[in-house]
Parts: C-alpha cells; sequence; structure tokens
DNA sequence: CTCTCAATCGAGAGTCATTCTAAACTGACC
DNA sequence: GGTCAGTTTAGAATGACTCTCGATTGAGAG
C-alpha cells in the first residue's frame, strides 16, 4: 500500500510530466487496497476537478502504468483495475461480491503449502515451459469472502459478477 | 482435450436439449486446445449454419458452460474464451501475439519447480485464507511463446493485446 | 395426427468499458 | 511572440457482450 508520497517520487522519476489532473489519480491511489477501476478513479476526482474528462483518466492511468508507477490488472471480468502496489502479490475475488483483495507470500496458509509458494516460487525472474519465456505469473483464488458465506446474499459493496 | 463423445455424453446427462447449434458447437470445441472465443467458435459456424445469430452461440455457450460441458475463461483482455479441457490446468499467454497454451502439472518444469506445483496445490478442494473460502486457483504464466521471441515482431496467429 | 407448452432460437437494439480523433491548452525553449 | 512536444478534453467510435421479444421446434398428451 504505497503512500501519496511513494507514487509521486516514482512519477518523478519516470520523467512524465507533473500535472494536477496525475497527482490527483496519484492521490486516489495512494493507500488503496481496493483495485479501483478506471470509473472508481475518475469518480474519486470529479469532486475536486469537476471539467475532468474521463479519457484523461485512460491516458493517465495508462501512462502511470507504463511507467511503473500503478500495475494494471485484468483479472477476468470486463473492467479494468489498477493497482499501486507493485509487490508480487496474488489476488483473492470473490465470486459472491466481486471484491478484490490482495495474498501476500506471508499471509496465511492453506495446510501445507503457502499461497504464493514458500520459495523461490514467486521470484520475477524469467523462466522456462519448453519454448514459453515466463516473465510474471499471476495467481488468482476464487472463492467467496466470509461476508458472502456468512449472509447467503452477498453484501454489494463492490459490483458482482455483471 | 476431450473428444467430440465425450462432450456429447456430458451434455446428454447435463439434460439440455441437444439442439443442431449446440452439436455444432460441441463440434468446434471438441479437440480444440485453442481456447476459442466466442467469436471465434461463431465463425467456425456460420459455414454449416448460415442462419445462426450472434446471441444463439453466446446462450448455448452460456448454457454448456453452465451444465459443466466447458469453461468459461476470462483470462484477462476483454473477450470471453471457452475451454473444453475441465482438467485442472493452468494457462500461458503470450504478450506478443496473444496465443494461449495450456500447462498441465506433468509439463516440463522450470528448474526445481513443476509450474503447477509437485502435489497438493492444484486440487480441487476448498481452503482456508483467513476468512476467504477458496474454490478454485487459476495460474496465469504471462510471456512470450518460443515464435515471438523469434521473430522480434509478433506472428499474428492471433489478436494480439488489442 | 393435432394440440399444447416449454425450451430454444434469431434479429436487432441496447449497454458498457474502453479507445480513438481532433482540436485546444500548457509550459519550455528559441 | 513563435514553435513544439506533451497533455487534456469532448465526443464519437469500437467491440464484446446482453437483453428483448416474437418465431420456431419438439416432446408428450389426447
Amino acid at each position: 500500500m504505497p503512500a501519496y508520497e511513494t507514487l509521486l517520487e516514482k512519477l518523478r522519476a519516470s520523467g512524465l510530466k507533473m500535472t494536477p489532473q496525475r497527482l490527483a489519480i496519484l492521490r486516489q491511489l495512494a493507500d488503496n487496497d481496493r483495485h479501483p477501476t478506471a470509473q472508481d478513479v475518475y469518480d474519486g476526482m470529479v469532486a475536486e476537478q469537476p471539467t475532468l474528462s474521463f479519457a484523461t483518466v485512460y491516458n493517465a492511468l495508462g501512462a502511470l502504468a507504463e511507467a511503473g508507477v500503478c500495475e494494471r490488472l485484468e483479472l477476468g471480468g470486463t473492467v479494468l483495475r489498477f493497482d499501486p502496489n507493485l509487490d508480487p502479490h496474488d489476488h483473492a475475488i470473490c465470486d459472491g461480491c466481486g471484491s478484490i483483495r490482495d495474498v501476500h507470500a506471508d499471509d496465511d496458509a492453506p495446510p501445507g503449502r503457502a499461497p504464493a509458494a514458500r520459495a523461490g516460487a514467486r521470484e520475477r525472474k524469467p523462466r522456462e515451459l519448453t519454448g514459453f519465456h515466463v516473465r510474471r505469473v499471476e495467481r488468482i483464488f476464487r472463492g467467496l469472502c466470509s461476508a458472502c458465506r456468512r449472509g447467503g446474499a452477498p453484501h454489494d459493496d463492490h459490483q458482482p459478477g455483471r
């Protein structure tokens, strides 16, 4: 969960211009573990920047992702999500309410095995797979969050299936 | 890679009606390891069923997935893909050409560790993750296929990024 | 064989997230 | 002031699905 200053530093280092729109996006992303969609980011920004265009949000998020300030997540479903957390980690997605939660290597493990595999599994180094050059491994845990398991009906904090 | 007869058997067992459209879809899916999109399936069908509607393909694929005859894959990107292979397996996606390839537990392993983790990793049993009830674990290897590594320019067998 | 009813199909419109386009703006440098 | 690259903006376009609703089909009843 990088703080605003951390993201700002990355943006500065990337050589991209520091426009008010981009800074506002960083503010939206800072300390945000909800994996916001472009829509979420836009919604959070229009209050302070009423003239903001949707296309700008897409452009800026794209540029930031390109520059390594945040990460584009394509976790299935039709929407792009953005994650300021660049540490290697996995995601748990609730089939009920659609909420997404980070799963870190040091998170609690299923009996006998860490979710992100004890050692050497999540290293960012490329690996081989008969000719296929692996650059990145994504892991997605799908299931039900505690809230959705309890109340049969999902509590709609997030957008459900569609 | 289930054969046509296998899929047919599953469809029969599901209690769904065996319509010509559905049988044609099964024919498209049988022995197909290319993870076709709805569009691909449709393209393969219009030749023999020129009156076919796109909506029918979506309906039928949805029904088949629901019935457990095939699997809906949401591997990121904007398109749904369908996979007749229901065995637990992972997917390797080429960042260059977008091709998708199955990765099985017994596939060649990165030095010292199997892609689908030697044992107990891909079992279908639910697991715990502080309150999160894991039903399914998806793993996606992203990187470059051998063809894209060789020729710098991706060979466009499949749709590239977008 | 004819009816009836539910399941399914088909055409086209609708929805939604995202991308494109072209014009306007901004700030740095000459 | 002029020029240029990088950005922003509005709005149109795109593409993948989804919905609606009337038409068709087919299994079983009579």
